[in-house]
DNA sequence: ATAATAGCTATACGTGAGGG
DNA sequence: CCCTCACGTATAGCTATTAT
């Protein structure tokens, strides 16, 4: 007869030893989800409660907060901070947390308790995520039950040992976070010396140590040239969803151009073209796009590049900076508030004051080396949340 | 009464029509 | 050609309705 696979994990805190059980949740935990208090009542949402739903799972803020009166006349339920919430639907299916604040859950929540060690319990269920989500959820929109959830089988040793590994992964946990506290804090530092930068607050000196000329008033035009090419067959299509100047927010856009798209409806990029969207320029959704090859995107962004008298990598951090996105929006211009534009034509005509090329490159190479620093600092989350992921293979079973 | 799902609503941005 | 407005489309996440 052939034995079962022992559950022993491959990697082991060495005063611990024999197997582990393989335990049903519904067997040692306790479950419920909540509810929600009808809207159409306004003083339901007048109270003190934090109202906890599937997108707030990992916060110690929420926005909305319910009373007393809301949760006896709904299915809203009250937990504690703690415990453990396990996000049923929508894009947020197959999500754990450890709850930071006590209030009341709706319906997409599942509260679990149990007797084991919730923060092992916690760690093993964030690491079945994928599986959990990828066996369970298919198309369309994503919806966990409580029914699923309580069929999932997890291995428990025994509680010291849960204990152990709870707390050897929470450090490793710390130590992630502390480098993202790291990372952020490295993005203040470079926005607040950007601004000092471009409000000349800070001055280079150039490498003979002297004085950089005084920086005279430009129009943008001076340095760029538009771009109208017409989009050209052979290369993807983009859309390019700039947003506060990320691009792409995601590539949920990005396909082939096909036989039927018209080339009157885009415009070609080439690698490190500038491009802008004139109704959300004033939110600093400008962007230079550095893929490889080249592509078609809509014909209602402006592209443009840098000519030889200025530096594309300095007017990559000046266009995106703080203090020209206050000037953009100071700019915009049209009838309502939220349709206000900037259009290119006007764009090129603004008038600022800009170092010299000589400058501009000192000032490139700075920022750049911040950079550098952040994207260093993200290897390092990288690096240490694979780290994680490893043990997580080995340490589990 | 509670649990689970289908469908709704708010939001956000891209795109097309139409007027000046 | 420039500009404005309205609409199309996708998404996130909530909630009303249905099922148990």
């Amino acid at each position: 007869m052939q034995k079962e696979k022992q559950l022993v994990p491959k990697l082991r805190f060495s005063e611990f030893e024999g197997e582990w059980e393989k335990i049903k949740l519904e067997k040692i935990c306790k479950f419920f989800s909540g509810g929600t208090p009808t809207s159409s009542n306004k003083n339901f949402y007048t109270g003190s409660i934090p109202f906890i739903g599937s997108g707030n799972i990992f916060d110690s803020k929420v926005d909305k907060y319910i009373n007393e009166d809301a949760l006896k006349s709904s299915s809203a339920k009250l937990v504690e901070e703690g415990d453990i919430l396990y996000a049923l639907y929508g894009a947020n299916s197959g999500d754990v947390s450890i709850s930071k604040i006590a209030g009341a859950i709706n319906q997409a929540i599942l509260c679990i308790r149990t007797e084991e060690n919730k923060n092992f319990l916690y760690q093993r269920l964030s690491y079945k995520k994928t599986s959990i989500v990828n066996t369970y959820l298919q198309g369309g929109q994503g919806n966990l039950s409580a029914k699923i959830v309580k069929k999932i089988s997890v291995n428990f040793p025994p509680l010291p040992e849960q204990q152990k590994i709870a707390d050897f992964l929470s450090a490793v946990d710390n130590r992630i976070q502390n480098l993202e506290k790291k990372k952020e804090l490295l993005e203040q530092y470079k926005k607040g010396i950007t601004q000092k930068i471009f409000k000349q607050e800070i001055r280079f000196k150039d490498d003979d140590g002297k004085a950089f000329p005084e920086w005279e008033e430009k129009k943008l035009g001076y340095y760029f040239v538009e771009r109208k090419e017409k989009g050209l067959e052979n290369y993807p299509l983009y859309s390019l969803t700039i947003e506060d100047g990320v691009i792409p927010k995601s590539k949920r856009y990005e396909r082939e151009f096909l036989v039927g798209d018209t080339k009157d409806a885009y415009k070609v990029m080439y690698k490190n073209d500038f491009a802008f969207n004139p109704m959300n320029l004033r939110f600093g959704a400008l962007k230079r796009f550095k893929g490889d090859i080249m592509i078609n995107v809509s014909k209602y962004y402006n592209i443009f590049y840098c000519n030889e008298k200025g530096s594309a990598n300095f007017f990559d951090y000046y266009l995106t900076s703080y203090n020209m996105i206050q000037y953009y929006n100071k700019m915009a211009t049209g009838t309502l508030e939220e349709k206000k534009r900037v259009h290119y034509h006007e764009f090129i005509k603004f008038k600022k004051l800009i170092p010299s090329l000589k400058e501009q490159i000192k000032i490139a190479n700075f920022l750049s080396a911040i950079d550098k620093n952040i994207e260093l600092v993200n290897t390092k989350i990288e690096q240490t949340k694979g780290y994680k992921k490893g043990l997580l293979q080995q340490m589990f079973v």
